[in-house]
DNA sequence: AATGAAATTTCTCTTGC
DNA sequence: GCAAGAGAAATTTCATT
């Protein structure tokens, strides 16, 4: 584990409410100056803790109104990793999640419509030896980002 | 629906690669100008779109390596909005989604270890008429983002 | 090793077209 | 939609503890 101290944990939380805060707004919160705060973001970019910055984008705005997770259980011990490395390659495919146990995986998918939905979990049975699936229909969501 | 044209997806597909892109490299890339990707930018927050920008962090280099789902099962139709409200008290709850069918909810959480995994599904159980859960253990995860 | 202050470059954002 | 300019921020450099 990397050495992140309290401050470290502050500014990762100021950029998580809003990642395009500027280092001058953070500066003033955490009492540091603002090439201090530069450098501690760029090392916890360097180290690996920081990943990257992204949009938060609500979907159902784009047409995108149905959002579900498909359990998974394949047949045999092989082909885990080909059916995940297959599953990344569905578009609508969001987040793939290999399970200790049952199901085998979790997959979150986004798609327009319920429809649309079928087709996505027909294309992740035909994507290897997939002996059954449950999909799980998302009412309400709440994140903590 | 907002009006979403295609230039505009490609700048959220942009942003979603990196939230901390200028205007002036998206403005190069679609092949407008500065202001006027800016402009549709703005446009996209004002309509809802675009919720926010955020930092995508490793959680494992914090320490808190173990990420589960557990699905939860209700005794009753009441309760569904209050055990949905207290689960995203619970610090280490990072989303719930409500489910159509059974179960009744998955809560996505992050922990650091499976001893702390135990406390936070004890706290789950305690916090309504629950009348099982399911704990779903990630070994791997992708992520389109 | 980490910080602060100042200088420079780059970007943001408004105004006018 | 574009262009230009003032203001703000990012980034680099240098000095300090």
């Amino acid at each position: 584990m990397t050495d992140v101290d309290e401050i470290d944990h502050r500014l990762l939380a100021l950029l998580q409410q809003d990642g395009r805060r500027t280092y001058s707004d953070m500066a003033a919160i955490v009492g540091l100056s603002v090439a201090a705060v530069k450098r501690r973001v760029d090392r916890l970019q360097e180290t690996g803790v920081i990943t990257g910055f992204t949009v938060q984008v609500d979907h159902r705005r784009l047409g995108w109104g149905v959002e579900a997770f498909t359990e998974l259980r394949y047949a045999g011990t092989t082909g885990v990793a080909d059916i995940v490395a297959t599953a990344t390659t569905v578009p609508e495919v969001q987040a793939v999640y290999t399970i200790a146990g049952d199901p085998d995986a979790l997959v979150q998918v986004r798609v327009r419509d319920v429809p649309h939905l079928q087709q996505v979990i027909d294309r992740l049975r035909n994507a290897g030896p997939i002996a059954g699936t449950k999909t799980l229909l998302v009412l309400g969501a709440w994140n903590r980002s």
